[in-house]
DNA sequence: CAAAACCATGGAGTTGAGTCAACGGTTTTG
DNA sequence: CAAAACCGTTGACTCAACTCCATGGTTTTG
C-alpha cells in the first residue's frame, strides 16, 4: 500500500510514517511503476508500527528501537550480546511499569476521595 | 534542606530541581538566613520527586502534572471537573500499561528465543 | 484533459524536558 | 581569612521526536 492508505490505517502522518523509515524502523520497496518514486508498504507495516508504539509506551527511545530489530532478528553474534541487551531492556521496563502502577494506584485514590463525601465537619 | 542536598538525595541534577520549582512541581520556602537569597526545601519534596517519576513513568507530562497538582488538592469545584479530568488520566495511563506490558512480553519471547538452540536443521 | 488528490525530497521549525555557561553573591573549611 | 564549595539568575543551548513548508513530479477523477 503506499503512504496515505498506510497513515490513514496506522493513524500517524505521513510525515511520521516517512520518519520512521528514514530511522530504520519500517520499510518500503519502490514500488511497481517505474514512473514514479512512491513507496509502497507491506500490509505487515501496519503490526510493526503497532509494536513500535508498544515499545514506545514502555519507555524505548527510537534509536533503541532501531537497534534492537536491526541486531536482534540479524543473528549475529559477532560480538554483540543480545542476551544482555535484552536483560537490561526488559529490566528497565520492569521498572517503568511498576513506577506507573503505582501512579495509576495514586490516580485512583485521588478519584475516589473526589467521589467521597467532599466535607466532613 | 538546600538544593544541593536535595539533588544528592534525590538524584536529580540542581538545574532539574530549578526547572521542577519553576514549573510548580515542588515548592521551597526563602531560608531562614536573610543575609542570602538560598532555598530551603522540606524533607518532603523527596516524596514529591519521588512521586513525579511514577508519574513520568506513565507517560503524564510535566504540564499534566503542575495541573493535577495544582487542582486537585486545591478543593475548588469552580467549572473545574476533575472526576473527568481524573477519569481521562486514568485511561490513559491504563492503556499505556497495558502496551508496555505487550512489549515486555515481547522482549521475553526475544530473549527466550536467544536462550534457545540457534539453529535446527 | 484539467483540477484535485497524491507522492517525494530537502530543509527549517517546534515542543518538551532538561542542560550548560557565565556572572556574581554567600558559606564553609583548612 | 582566603580558597573551595555552594547558591541564584538569566539566557542560550541540546536532543528526541516530530511537524511544516516549498517545490516539483504523478495519479485519479469528474
Amino acid at each position: 500500500m503506499r503512504i496515505g492508505e498506510l497513515s490513514r490505517r496506522s493513524g500517524l502522518s505521513r510525515d511520521t510514517l516517512r520518519f520512521y523509515e528514514r530511522q530504520g524502523l519500517i520499510h518500503s520497496e519502490p514500488g511497481a511503476e517505474a514512473t514514479n518514486s512512491y513507496r509502497d508498504y507491506p500490509e505487515e507495516a501496519l503490526i510493526t508500527l503497532d509494536q513500535i508504539a508498544d515499545a514506545q509506551a514502555a519507555g524505548m527511545s527510537i534509536a533503541d528501537l532501531a537497534m534492537l530489530m536491526g541486531q536482534l532478528q540479524a543473528a549475529d553474534p559477532d560480538g554483540f550480546d543480545g542476551e544482555a541487551f535484552l536483560d537490561a531492556r526488559i529490566a528497565e521496563v520492569e521498572a517503568r511499569i511498576a513506577r506507573a502502577e503505582r501512579f495509576l494506584e495514586s490516580l485512583h485514590q485521588a478519584r475516589a476521595a473526589l467521589a467521597a463525601p467532599p466535607v466532613l465537619l
